[in-house]
DNA sequence: GATCTATATTCCTTAAAGAGAATACGAAGT
DNA sequence: ACTTCGTATTCTCTTTAAGGAATATAGATC
């Protein structure tokens, strides 16, 4: 992987947060809209970018897909990651992802990194995301 | 300065490659030329990229425009350069960049950052950078 | 098999960047 | 004044990326 390949993938703060988040674990998808409070395009595309650039791997997990850090990192992607942490240590952005990452945490902690975790299909009403309204919630409001 | 806009001053080759070198001391423009190879337009273009947001600092010296790295770093921009310090210990094309610096050096510390020094005006024969033909040099031959 | 949910892809528009050729500019030197 | 030298700027072309709306797809549920 070339360096300028990853400074390319770390030019864009959505995708800095990504990573951001993504170093605390896996997560999939309607996670990340959760936590970084942005539309569905927006993460997908840039985890897309991340993953065609081998910074993220995905994998599915039933309709969800989630993605993580590889796990043994190329040397000069590690450095940079531990950089990019130190760096973000003080911005409110990247420190409020981390609080929002931790209020679903919990969920995450038992049930796994998928929307709702694997378990999640033997619970009655835990079927949906329900951290975005989908498009006919939104026509109802 | 944004995280970010350090990011995007470090995703391009040759702008790594100058601050590589600029990470050894100031140095004019003609030097740059000399020790990457790249043509003048783009060493200017980047310096230029680079000055405009913040990451070096420009000073007139008779003809010569000495670029360096700013005395006092933000503190993200200070670890991004460890970093790319640290990622580039093994990359041929940056570390023959440093070897052909060095080759220059000797000059340099006794004669300044300038293409000849500031002293070079008392000597004769040394006004002429020399690295690379001018156009009219280019067209006799 | 119809439907729903999570995610990806396509299409479009807009903006930015990189490269190179040619030209402009500013400071010396003659 | 004119030239020369080092450097910057302009112009043009091509590529890349970002955002959003709309649509497609894959798996699960009924």
């Amino acid at each position: 992987m070339e360096l300028v390949q990853i400074y390319e993938c770390l030019c864009d703060v959505t995708r800095l947060r990504l990573l951001n988040v993504l170093a605390q674990g896996p997560l999939c998808v309607c996670h990340f809209q959760a936590v970084l409070r942005e539309p569905q395009v927006k993460i997908s595309k840039h985890l897309g970018y991340l993953r065609t650039r081998g910074l993220v791997t995905a994998r599915r997990e039933g309709n969800w897909m989630i993605y993580e850090l590889p796990a043994k990192l190329p040397a000069e992607l590690r450095t940079n990651l531990a950089c990019l942490q130190d760096c973000v240590r003080e911005q409110p952005v990247f420190q409020r992802d981390l609080e929002r990452l931790r209020k679903l945490a919990p969920g995450l902690a038992e049930n796994g990194p998928g929307c709702c975790g694997p378990t999640r299909r033997k619970r009655a009403g835990a079927l949906r995301c329900g951290d975005t309204p989908s498009p006919s919630d939104r026509r109802k409001a």
